[in-house]
DNA sequence: TTGTTTTTCACTGTATACAGTAGTATCGTT
DNA sequence: AACGATACTACTGTATACAGTGAAAAACAA
């Protein structure tokens, strides 16, 4: 099949939007796009739509599409959205997993406590802190394949994607901790990661989804946290977009 | 502001859709649409793209949309997202249901129960059956509601729609159950209506998911049933349009 | 007949011109 | 100077013409 303009265009924004390039608030201009992407603003405004669709965008009627933006309430309800999709993954990934899904999840979590220590030893953390982010996605997004449910997997990287947009990390200079308390709190997820994939590994789905949903009510408080703490206007970004397009 | 082609379009499609009259599988062709709507072909494509989204129509490049149409497969996924969806929101409703919360779920919990036995004494049980779908609707969405979490409950909705186009009911005649059966069925499904209620009156979040899950699972497993001893073209449908709309 | 190629055609995808809206700047009035 | 009405304009919404695809029909070969 022919590549069609309007994936193209799709694909464009996308990435512009998950690197952070478009930042939450930006206006679209269906002109600008389509002059840039090089097709004619038909299928631009399709792309938009599709935006929409994956939460990414708002489109009003007259005034246009811009990058979406929430409101903390908006993000608290999302995050509980979440929460509520991969505490029940966690439930399923304990009855449903294959050997093959406890390995990617087991070398995820392995690839973190090497990092974590790496980073606690490391005079400078903030290198090797993209790297810890990536390989904890690794960590949820493998308990979420071995649920063996493509429908909620589908939903919950939608969210993550969406979240990556959002939430907008301090800057390298303004970490809000000191570093022996984040150094404690590093330890803490690694062991929660820990008992999840073993209750997952031991077929507990009450466990799993037990130890999912406070690690994950643990990382929403935290989250909520900094980003109230925040000013407004905050831009330093862990990720490169290479890294935000997980469609495993 | 004015009153924008594509909404009208979009209206329209979902109507026919939600009312059966556009059965799954059914071609949706954009000239014969904009033809039928009076409008061109653009705000036709739009709101195909939205109802995309929406989950009722699919759209594959170059061949056009069609309502969605599910395999059973699928299906099954779907109505475990809705479980954990709602059990979820039976979770949250325990927690921050207001007073007129509890009134609306008491409210459909009465008239169920109500028509419930009306139904059982009745010599033709059928007229009544598209009454009772849509108190226990009601249920739901209350329950929902008093969860107060938007996104949720607009999430939840949406599967509910997807649920109702895909969910053809049997022909009267051909009642899978003796009537027997089917009563004793119905008082269980009242009372464990009544224990999700007393749960969630009690602020009892653990209660109220377990009841909520419980429920729900015995309703996907009857449903399954259903669809798996169905022979393929069944077309009995018992709800109309008008209350397939809820947007409460 | 059966299988393979060619043609046809109905439909979607795209560009573009035009219409219509909502926000902004300009002007006039007090 | 403050306020309201008017004109402007930059953008979106819509219609439509044309290009391009893929599936089904027709033509052909064995």
């Amino acid at each position: 099949m022919k590549s069609v303009n309007t994936d193209v265009a799709y694909e464009y924004i996308r990435m512009r939007i998950l690197s952070g390039e478009y930042a939450p608030g930006k206006s679209l201009l269906t002109e600008v796009l389509a002059k840039d992407i090089k097709v004619s603003r038909t299928p631009v405004r399709d792309a938009l739509r599709k935006l929409e669709a994956d939460g990414l965008v708002v489109i009003r009627a007259h005034l246009g599409a811009s990058v979406k933006q929430m409101q903390l309430k908006e993000f608290r309800e999302m995050c509980d959205l979440r929460l509520a999709l991969e505490v029940h993954a966690a439930g399923l990934a304990a009855l449903n997993h294959s050997e093959t899904n406890l390995r990617e999840i087991q070398y995820a979590l392995e690839a973190m406590r090497r990092l974590t220590e790496e980073i606690i030893h490391a005079p400078q953390e903030q290198p090797l802190l993209g790297e810890l982010v990536r390989e904890d996605v690794r960590f949820h997004i493998s308990i979420i394949s071995a649920a063996k449910n493509d429908l909620i997997k589908k939903e919950i990287l939608r969210l993550h994607l969406i979240n990556r947009v959002q939430v907008v990390l301090m800057p390298p200079g303004k970490a809000p901790k000191a570093k022996i308390e984040s150094e404690a709190r590093r330890r803490a997820i690694q062991s929660k990661h820990d008992a999840i994939y073993s209750a997952i590994a031991g077929s507990d789905a009450v466990g799993a989804k037990k130890e999912m949903e406070s690690h994950l009510q643990e990382w929403i408080d935290h989250t909520m946290l900094l980003m109230t703490r925040a000013e407004t206007g905050v831009l330093a970004r862990e990720l490169t977009p290479d890294e935000l397009v997980y469609n495993s």
